[in-house]
Order: structure tokens, then sequence, then C-alpha cells
DNA sequence: GATGAATGAGCCTTCATTCAT
DNA sequence: GATGAATGAAGGCTCATTCAT
């Protein structure tokens, strides 16, 4: 007889972790955030919900860490697009904006949830904090972006404001897309928001530019 | 036998009824919406949490009630700030973005309870039904105006996504006013709506234009 | 102008009382003696409740005020049929027996509000009360025309469990004219307590006899 | 802070339920039904109001299992006692009247909280449903045995209603046990029984006859 | 008399948390 | 690690009762 292979754990810490916290994502996508329980995480993830406070302590912990998580795979994301994307500031911006039209990342659910939490972000400082410096960097690679093509292109204009109508429109076309009764599709959001940084920077992204579509 | 709180005097049903929705609000604005119980928005209102039930049956027609009430006072608002300006489109559309920094009105506390709503609002269709009007009505004022002017100014844009930017980049910037951690100020938050006018409307909102600032 | 006919009060108080009972006695018959309040009083009498307080001071009065006011139409029904039969002991109780299955005073309503009571007054004293002397009469008219009829007719029989025997036969048919599914006829139950007459009174209920049917 | 509780020893699910009915039981008789809360059986268990939801889901439920509970012994209390009875109709008659009159099964609580449960009876169609079959098949053994005895001794009577007179008897000594301020012995009450079957088929439970007494 | 606004005790139920197994 | 029995605080709601009008 061999060494019988060693005998894995059921499931390490971490995947573990993932899996509830997955879990508690889909729950809160499909109760709300109120009606969202430890035993209805559980239930989700096919364990006892005695096992979701032995890895998280307590449902606030498990709610801020679920929140953490969702928001540093947002900006790991988008960091990963503009990365792998051209050096010139207007392919970076597209390479940005695209990212935040992901399928395969930003599914309903993912956006029921996100949306639950910033209902309840501003009455539980706890939340803020777990999204508070990604939110920072969010906000900063707009005005970055935002500044160099209005230098790049002469746009005679405040960049930091250009910057934060593009910032809000993408974050407006997403809440519509949850909260509209009969929603336009992803596709003329998408189109919304080129047109937006078409006319904020004409020459770049504005009909016959070079990233025009 | 302690001595009885002594009665109050009975106030008239509608009355009763606003103090009640304005004390959900309150609430709201201060715990969130999901710490707001019967208990909570009665002691705010200074009565029994019995005398709640008495008037809105439960806490789910209280909190409808709370929204429609809501929604309704702001509908009234833009359409009477549409109403009292002048012909002219771009200056009822001025009117309109004016009225939604009406400082008396949209209170930080006002604010704070819409995202509130917000938040639960997908998870809950009975909160759909209380705005979904109103909202389509907000909606389509922003498209009629934005046409009117795309004719009038010879725009060569999508009147359509002119309006859609132009409405989140308002929502966008109330949003912000709350969640920031050190958000701008509100003149800072109109004067970016006003440049996103102006970008998409030069000739009526752009530097020089009739109602620049 | 003729003297105007004296104003009459709204209701006079020994109407309204005999008005509140009847509603009482319908409610418990519709929704059960623990489903019954004082509003669903009120509402079957087309009052306020603050009224049903002011006529009974509370609601244990009002239930054991409608116990008693049943427990005595109930023993004025049998004591009429009784002086209006015949002097034969035969004759008496036959009019006691037929007088308990009146169709016009024993409505389902009124069987079914008395088995409620029925159900709480072990536990509720008060309830005992009410009914006992009227119970005990009721108890010895059977003991009485029993023992008249077992020495008229010369049964070698203990006239005390003959009585016990009939009087128990006709209150259970009245429970399961109420408990079965798929009760009997009001004629069957009655056919049942003459069968019983008879086995017990051959002479006189039986076959033949001068009161058979 | 106090010292907690001492944890109590986690008891087999099975033996929890039956504890727990048990003890909803004693409360009905001791409050009646009315008053009977989760709290007050909790207490009566000696356990926390939480566990008697834990194991029952709601209050309602827990009555109705305890109602079945209750059928059920009943039932097979009387099956048991004719099958272990001797083959003749009359052996099993006996047997079945005398299983009614255990003195360890049918306590003055047990009495009592049966007494509870059918006022409440008409008015909750899950109650009913509860006894329902159990009912049916206790009428159907009184019939079929009355049958069998009217054949075999040749009884000139209808079996159906001689089955009601006996059944109806044992059920209204049954209640008088209960109601009555001064209630005779059980021993008279089950003498009444026997004198109504002797009665009713005397040469088999008449003096004289093979089961007399 | 009559109404119904107002109170508050007490109910059923949920659920986060603890902890024996 | 994992389960689920057990607790108890807290919430929504009912309803008898009080009392100003």
């Amino acid at each position: 007889m061999d060494t019988p292979a060693p005998r894995r754990r059921k499931a390490s810490r971490s995947h573990r972790r993932e899996q509830l916290i997955e879990a508690t994502i889909s729950t809160i996508a499909q109760r709300g955030l109120a009606q969202t329980t430890l035993s209805s995480v559980a239930r989700a993830a096919g364990v006892s919900h005695g096992l979701v406070i032995f890895y998280f302590e307590s449902k606030e912990r498990l709610l801020a860490e679920t929140l953490r998580f969702m928001s540093d795979v947002h900006r790991r994301h988008w960091e990963t697009a503009i990365e792998q994307a051209g050096p010139a500031p207007e392919e970076r911006l597209l390479a940005l904006i695209l990212s935040e039209f992901d399928d395969a990342l930003y599914t309903q659910e993912w956006l029921t949830a996100w949306c639950g939490f910033w209902g309840e972000a501003q009455s539980r400082p706890l939340y803020l904090t777990q999204s508070g410096e990604n939110d920072r960097a969010y906000i900063e690679i707009f005005e970055t972006l935002s500044a160099e093509l209005a230098h790049a292109g002469g746009y005679p204009i405040e960049p930091g404001r250009a910057a934060r109508v593009l910032r809000l429109t993408i974050e407006g076309v997403w809440l519509e897309l949850m909260f509209s009764a009969k929603p336009y599709s992803r596709e003329e959001a998408l189109n919304t928001v080129l047109f937006c940084a078409g006319t904020l920077f004409p020459h770049h992204f504005g009909p016959g530019g070079p990233v025009s579509r």
C-alpha cells in the first residue's frame, strides 16, 4: 500500500472565508441588507450558522469584511485594466471606463449588494472605513487622468470638475441599471458615458477622435 | 403607583401623521433604515409606539408612506420652481437645477434618509412603487427640456443622453455630499453641475452664455 | 303646535346592553372566544369600542354578563316549555326535551358561542359562577321528572342515573352538531334523544308508548 | 455582570419535544388555552421561550402538535385496551368503556386541557384536523361493537343510536367531572355509563348479565 | 352619551451570540 | 473544525383601558 494521500482539511481557512463572503453577497442581493441574517448566509453557503461566527466573530465583522472584499476586488479590477492599457492618458481613461462595464464581474447580484451597503453606509461609520481608501484612489485616478488629458489636449476646463462629471455619470448609470423599472441596456449606459467623455474631451473622445466609437 | 404622564392634547389626524413622518425621516437619517424601529420613531415624536401603529397600521406602511411623502415633496418642489421660471427652456432648466440645491429643503437629514431608502429599494418592491411615478416625471422633465434646448440651440447631440448625463451628475453630487469623508462644498457641487450643463449646451450655459455664472 | 313628542334617548340603557351582548355572542361564534376583542364586538354592534367599556366596565365583565345572559335565556326557555306542558311527568319531560331542540333559539351561532365559554370556564372561576345556579336547576329538573316518572311507571331503575344519561345525551348531540365535520341532522339528534328516553322509560317513551313517535 | 445561568445539558430532540408538549398540557390545564403563552409554557418546562420556538416554529404549531399528541395517546389507549380484551363484543365494549376511566392517564389536568381545545376548535380549523381521523375511528368503534352486540343479542334497536347514546354518555360524564362545582365520584360516573349500557343491552350489561357489576 | 386618540403591558417572533458536544 | 441546542435582548404588533373632547 502506498502512503495514503494526506487528508486535506475540509476547507482551508481563506477558502472558507471567501466562500462565506460570496454567500453573503448573494444573500444581500436576494434579500436586502436588512433581511440578511447569519442563518440566511449560512444556508446559502451550505454550512451551519455557528461556522459563520467561528470565522468572522460577529455579523458586523462579516458584513464589514464583505464590503472590503468587494471594494478591493473593484480596485484591483480597474488598476489592472489601466496597467494593461497603452501609456497615453486617453487610452488609460478608456480602459478605466470599459473596465467598469465588465459583465463578468459586475453582475446584477454584485451591484444590488453594493447598493445595499451604500444605503446603510452613512449611518455605519464602520462601513465607510472599509472602502474609504479605495474610494479615494478611485476619485484620484479620474482626476489624474483628467488633468493629464486636459493638459495634453489643451482643454480650457477645470479638470477636477470634468473628472467628477465623468465619474458620477458612470456611477449614475450603474445605479440606474438597478433602480429603473425599465432600464436601458448596458450598451446604452456605456454609450452615455462615452458621449459624456466626448463632450468633455472632444479631441480625444468626440466624434472622429482617436478613441471614438 | 406612579403618577401617569399627563395626557397630551389630541392632534388632528393629518397633523399627527405628518409629525410622525417627519420623526421617521429624522430617525432614518440618524440611525439608518435598518436601525429604525417603531420605538425610535415614537421616541423622536414624543409619543408612544402604540400611536404609530394606530396611525399607520404597520411599520411597513409607515416607511412606505414616508418614502411617498418625500417623493411627493420633491416633485412639487421642482415643479413649482419650473412654473415660476421664465418660458425659455434654458431658464426652466436652470430653475430645475437650482431647485435641487435648495438648502432649506434638502438638508443633510433629508438626503441621508433618501439614501437609506435607495439601499433597500431594490429588495423591497413596495418602495419602488411609492416613488415610481414621480421618478418617471423627473426623468421626463430633463429629457423634455434637453430636447427643447437641443432644438433651440442647434446642438448636434443626442438630447436623451445629454439629459441623462446632467441628471446623473446632479444625483451624483447629491450622493457625494453624503458619502465623502471630506466632501466639497455645496457651492462647488452646484458649479460642477453648471459646468456640466455648459459643456453640453455651451451656447446657453457655457462661459459667456446667457445663464452662465 | 302640539307638544313635540319627547325626544327619545338614542338607545335606552338596557336596550344598548342587550345589543352589545348579542354582538358579543355573534363575534364569539365567528372568531372564537380567544379572538374576541372589544373592538371586534364594537364593530359588530356598529359603535365605538369606548362605548362597550362605558356599558360594561371591562372586557371580563362583558363576557361574564354575556354568559349569564345566555344562561338565563336558556333557563327561561325550558321553564316556560315545562309550564305550558300538561301535568303528567312524561308530558313535561317531553316538553323539556323538545325545547332543547328549538331551532329559533339554538342557532349555530348560539351553540358555537356556548362552546367557547365551556372551553374556558374551568380556568375562569368567574364564568362558572355566572351559570352555576341555572346549571343546578337544569340538573335538578331532570332528576325530578325522572324520579316522578320512575315512580309512576314502576321502573326498577336508579332515577338519578337515568336523568344523567338523558341529560348528557342531549348535551352530547348538541356538541356533536358543532364539532363533527359531517354532522347528522338535527332531526336525527332529536330521535337519538327520544330513543334514549324510550330505552330508559319504555312504557312512556318506548314504541307504542303514549309519547312515542 | 451576573453569572449566567449554567447551561443545561442538551436533550435529545424527541425527548425535548415531548417534554415541551407536556408542559403545554399542564399550562393549558392551569391557565386555560387563552392564557397559555409561550413564556408560560417555557417557564413550566424550565427553559427559555426561544427554545419553544426553536422546536415548534410557532405557538400555533405547538398547540396543534399538543392536540395531536393527546388525540394520538387517547386512540392508542383504547385500541390497546380492546386488543387485550377477549373476543366477544361485550368484552371488547367493556374494555373500551373501562379504558376511558383510567385514572393513570385521564387526570384532571389532561381533561381540563382537552376541554380547552374543544372550546376553540370550532373557530380554528387547524385544531379539528389534528384529531379528526382519530375522532372518526373512535365513533366507528362504538358503532361496530354496538352493531355486533345488537346482532348477537337480538336487540330490536337501531345500533347506531345506541352507540351514540353510549358514547355521548361517556363524554358527558367526562365533561361533568370538570365543570360541576360538586361533581360526583369517578366511580359513580363509571356506574352511570354501565347503567346506560345495561339499559341498551340488558342481556349483556344488565343486572345478571355476563358483564354486570 | 359617544367617540376615538393615546398609552403601555404583554404577546409572538427573530436572531446574534454562546457553548456543549 | 463543525454542529446545532440554548439563551435572551429586542422588535413588531395587539389590545384592554383611560380620558380629552
